[in-house]
DNA sequence: GCATATTATGGTATCGTTACCATATACGCA
DNA sequence: TGCGTATATGGTAACGATACCATAATATGC
């Protein structure tokens, strides 16, 4: 493999001449550009990002770590994020941490070790270590769709508070009153506000939900499906569900198809997050939508800014709306019988 | 940030002990291994990969270039890549080709540069340049899913002809006699070879399927549903579906929703590569379905031993069956009246 | 008891690139 | 004419790690 000095070589220049014709930098004539343009086709060199980072100590480029790739949400975000990267001219590596901790660390480290110049996380847990461990080591850090509690970073998320309210007010209205929360794991926040929007808009309507409705799991499909089953089972049964995920709203449908009930007429069902058209053959669901892409790019750019020295002092928190789609699993008002 | 030099100096050792350590290669002490893992705890020095990587010009990394990030077909065959090659100690960098061409060079360029070990190919083209300029840049490749003309290289994929054949052998079984090919993209080897297998299974059936019933577009729901839509006004009518992949599939079934015809009692349809039970609320399709997997686990243990200096000397074609599975969409026997 | 392995450690050069500083010519303007 | 500035190019060192070779102390074999 040919090096900057056979080109230099071939070109009958120096090295370092190379190099400034190939980053457009510095001073260089015509004639110099066009010998070396031709040695380097002749060649053809391909320079090493390795020697450049090294040497740079920065390798243009950006990393993603999240919690569930085959998610479309988060397929969406990576969208996103590359979309911003790729016009500053950043690669993007992409990690999945499959919600483990443990893996989360092991892909923390390695970026590190990768010399990536900044990092978008989003976190498994709500502690800040991980966090830490990148600031020592100089690695800008802009946190995405979750909060972590002390941490000093920025960060960029949705109101999921807000959307589960939203999404309860509607069933309330619809004349829901046992309504049944099928829950994300208690230690992540988007989980932890859903729930806390959930109990602010039951309890602002005078309710109080029995325990047996409110459930916490993962966000999974199977684990939507058997907590749809517990609750099945509860006396009397809800009239609703709303569901922190995707993933766990599509196991409650299979739950509820098992058990003879239909969506809406039997039971009413409320989600988070939507499924994008491509995949969903009957778009249904009533969902509380994040704007998955805008929270992206919305978080790439601030930490290009990061790393480009601009921006604000302080840490940035910012928090986007969730958008409420109306589709039929909400159904129509129930008559005030059931 | 620490360097190998500043835990030598703490650690009152050589650099190059401290390197030992680390990969634990080479002589040292228990004495020795305590002191430099010490002081490496203490300063929390993390090793930086691009000067590993540069002076032992191998990065311990590979690449997967991929055509469909959203799909889920690509998205298990990334999963089952990453599992071979972290077991395996590799790092994964995985990039979207989006079915260009331009995309695909200009990634396989940015992948050479970044001194990565070896690359798994999903080719957008089915010429042989881009796998020319990795072989002339000594990086090994796996072509993954598709043929490439006079490509000398190993490659790992499915019988998609064969595939083909089986699903509209079910249809002609069923009664079947004009069927629609909804096809992919013509310079794709996937969509040929799926064309291929369904020209044979209708010539052996003494049929000859009108032109128009024969529709190549791309891998995307749009396409299947433009495709659907224009097959569907020609007279007479066919009576099932051919989609040439997953998206193709969607597409179809709502257009076949808005002219109000139901699958599969009015148009029955197959289609090729599952989808996830995690995205399907209601799994109805007929597939042939391709090991996802299986495929990506072989092609990666394939492009690890290439690594190794191991394996046969001729390059390998790995061809896969396809996976017949059965469910409503391809419906029952029809009348003979229609 | 001496030759030869084995174990333990270090010095120096090097991977391929670019930062930094130096040098040299051409050009514009007082 | 002289001086400052823009243009053009190069030499040397350095980024942080490891390959290669060297050295020395201890262990082993006959």
């Amino acid at each position: 493999m040919a090096t900057i000095r056979d080109v230099a070589k071939k070109a009958g220049v120096a090295p370092i001449t190379v190099s400034r014709v190939i980053n457009n930098s510095g001073y260089f004539s015509d004639a110099t550009r066009a010998s070396v343009e031709a040695a380097i086709a002749e060649l053809g060199y391909v320079p090493n990002r390795l020697a450049r980072g090294l040497r740079q100590k920065r390798t243009h480029t950006l990393a993603l770590v999240l919690t569930d790739i085959t998610n479309p949400f988060f397929t969406t975000v990576a969208r996103g994020v590359e979309d911003i990267a790729n016009e500053a001219g950043y690669t993007v590596t992409f990690c999945n941490s499959d919600e483990s901790l443990e893996k989360e660390q092991k892909y923390l480290d390695l970026l590190v070790q990768l010399q990536v110049d900044g990092i978008l996380l989003v976190p498994t847990a709500g502690t800040p270590e991980n966090i830490r461990f990148l600031q020592k080591n100089d690695t800008p850090v802009v946190i995405l769709d979750r909060h972590v509690a002390d941490a000093q970073a920025d960060i960029v998320r949705c109101d999921s508070e807000a959307g589960a309210y939203q999404l309860v007010q509607l069933l309330l209205e619809l004349g829901h009153r046992r309504i049944a929360m099928l829950g994300g794991p208690e230690g992540i926040s988007t989980a932890a506000d859903r729930l806390a929007g959930y109990r602010r808009a039951m309890a602002e309507a005078g309710l109080a939900p029995a325990s047996t409705l409110v459930q916490s799991g993962s966000f999974t499909q199977l684990s939507g499906y058997q907590m749809a089953k517990k609750v099945l089972s509860a006396t009397p049964q809800p009239t609703a569900f709303l569901a922190a995920n995707n993933f766990i709203a599509i196991g409650a449908v299979k739950a509820l198809q098992e058990s003879g009930l239909s969506v809406p007429d039997d039971i009413a069902l409320v989600g988070f997050d939507d499924l994008p058209p491509t995949l969903m053959m009957f778009p249904f669901l009533t969902v509380a939508a994040q704007p998955a892409c805008e929270m992206a790019q919305q978080a790439t750019k601030l930490l290009l800014s990061r790393l480009a020295g601009e921006g604000p002092a302080q840490y940035q928190e910012i928090i986007l709306p969730t958008e409420l789609i109306l589709r039929q699993s909400s159904g129509q008002p129930i008559p005030l019988s059931r």
